[in-house]
DNA sequence: GTGAAAGCGCTAACAA
DNA sequence: TTGTTAGCGCTTTCAC
């Protein structure tokens, strides 16, 4: 692979001169750059960004760390990373942890050796006893979605428990009293705040559900079909189900029709996500939604502005973005079955990996 | 940031000692390297990749290059390479293209500058007259899931062909003849081979259509409520839609709807794709898989195998995946309907980017 | 089992 | 406007 040297040397300059033209440095004269260019298209020469990297101390690579890239919101998220992260003219590195804590400790490593110029991450939930490894000093990271106790940081994330409090105060406009909501990963702020929109709409509402009524998960559609054959065993049934995201409502309404259960005439069902992938359910779903693909975006920004000089020593910035109820017509909006069980249930288990 | 002489000068070796000792090499005395990882320790030192890969000119990274990254199907195949190559403990770089060619070229450039280990790219349809940047040599690249003529390169892809051949036979059993295909972005060999697939069947079953029952389009949602539109216009318009992909299948699926079809009693309706985002179809879609994972997976393992010293001058290599089909509901597999036309209809269009 | 020297390819800082 | 020098942090080669 040619080198800069061999570009010099056939157009006949230093190194240096090569250098400048080829980033397009003011003070270079054009017939120079011309030289310099005919050489380079001569050799093919293509620059290292590797060398280049180490002399700068700037390896142009941005980290994102996630915990489910096939999960619909998670996609969304990446792909507004990505684009902010192609715009500011560096390259993105992405990690899935798949909510292993020990996963995103040695992704955090090896991106650290990388001299990535800074990490997003989705935190997988902690686990007492192990420790994240040491970043390089002065790497800078922002937490997305998920809050992370104990670590001074930029943070961009949703505030969900409005929004499920709107789904919960809808279901009830909408006649339903024993309403569920499944799914999600304890340990996650994520799923704390949807909890605590769910219970604040119970509460206004003076209705008193038991705590069976909440059923943790792990974010995946499994632990939504399990949920629902927990709930559906129970003396009292729910008419509605809340599913902590667009996995779980997918395991949710495999499970309800798989029972025999009508949507929503027997049990009404909503969920958590961002609108492009509740768009690619079939009846339209109802869903709060999270602007997934400006949460990515932002996450950029907050870690490009801590790159410049300026930034390093400002003091952590927060990033809540709202989510919002978009009515579809899974919990009751409009009159007549939607859909009839199957009673061909088929014997495929949903396969989250 | 301490580096590898300072962990030297405080273990009292000498820093290649230090390196030998990091990468656990045979020949450092146990005593020696204790000392040196407790210097490690107090130091805080993190390795420099950087600088290793220099050295080495080795970076480390492989770079995966797709079109679509929210694309259910692509965000898989996606996965798949991500597990296996941090499996390989390198690190995985990802552009999205957006089926732009012109971006697909720059990302190609800049992962070319950054000396990734290798390349997987999903090529965008080639556009006449604009070229593709020249890599380093010696860069291995593997083509995946579309082909990419002229160009000399492993290849991973499935044949949808005898799958989209399978799906249209399946549908022809249940009584439908007015088929119509969907929603393919033109010069890609995937949408060549759906098309031939369905060419196959017709002619098999003795099957006449006009030419208008193919319809092109761009792989998203977009394509495919513009073909229902016009399929739905012509004097004799078809009992049977195939849809491209996921999102296409969501155009047609939404467009149906709103246009007061009975599906499946009315129109039919399969398409092509991978599980696991069919998956999120409900009631359940009838399709022809792709391994997405698996494919992902393949191309990882051809790449590495071109890193091997012995790899780089063996001829192109070729996996080819068989789809298959998974009849779901939606082709009218059993009796009644499935769901009932919208009556309320939104105007909140599908938005892919 | 350990070390000294050299260089991977590039670009700051400082001349000229 | 251009060039010289030096060094980013690491590892290979060769020596001991």
């Amino acid at each position: 692979m040619a080198s800069i040297y061999e570009v010099a040397r056939r157009a006949g300059v230093s190194p240096i001169t090569v250098s400048r033209a080829i980033r397009n440095h003011p003070h270079v004269r054009a017939e120079t750059r011309e030289r310099v260019l005919t050489a380079v298209q001569e050799l093919g020469y293509v620059p290292n960004a590797v060398a280049r990297g180490l002399k700068q101390s700037r390896s142009g690579l941005i980290a994102l760390v996630i915990t489910d890239m096939v999960d619909p919101f998670f996609s969304v998220v990446a792909h507004g990373v990505e684009d902010a992260v192609r715009r500011s003219g560096k390259m993105l590195v992405l990690g899935n942890s798949g909510d292993d804590f020990a996963l995103e400790a040695e992704y955090l490593r090896i991106m650290g050796e990388h001299r990535v110029d800074g990490i997003i991450l989705v935190p997988a939930p902690r686990i007492a006893g192990l420790t994240t490894p040491p970043l390089p000093p002065g790497m800078p990271m922002v937490i997305l979605d998920r809050s992370l106790p104990g670590i001074v940081a930029d943070v961009v994330r949703c505030d969900t428990a409005s929004g499920t409090r709107a789904l919960c105060q809808h279901l009830i406009a909408l006649g339903r009293r024993r309403i569920a909501i499944v799914g999600g990963l304890p340990d996650t702020l994520t799923w704390q705040e949807r909890i605590c929109g769910y219970r604040e709409a119970l509460l206004e509402a003076d209705i008193e559900l038991p705590p069976s009524f909440v059923i943790d998960g792990d974010y995946r559609s499994g632990s939504g079909a399990a949920a629902v054959r927990t709930l559906m065993s129970l003396p009292g049934p729910p008419d509605a189900i809340v599913a902590a995201n667009a996995k779980v409502v997918r395991g949710v309404l495999d499970e309800l029709i798989a029972a025999g259960c009508r949507v929503p005439e027997d049990v009404a069902v909503g969920a958590i996500d961002d609108p492009l992938p509740a768009s690619s359910f079939w009846p339209r779903l109802t869903v709060v939604e999270q602007p997934g693909y400006e949460m990515g975006v932002a996450a950029v920004e907050l870690l490009l502005a801590r790159l410049l000089p300026t930034g390093s020593g400002a003091p952590p910035r927060e990033v809540v973005f709202t989510s919002t109820l978009r009515p579809g017509i899974t919990c009751g909006e409009r009159a007549g079955p939607l859909l009839w069980p199957e009673h061909d249930a088929e014997d495929d288990g949903e396969q989250d990996e």
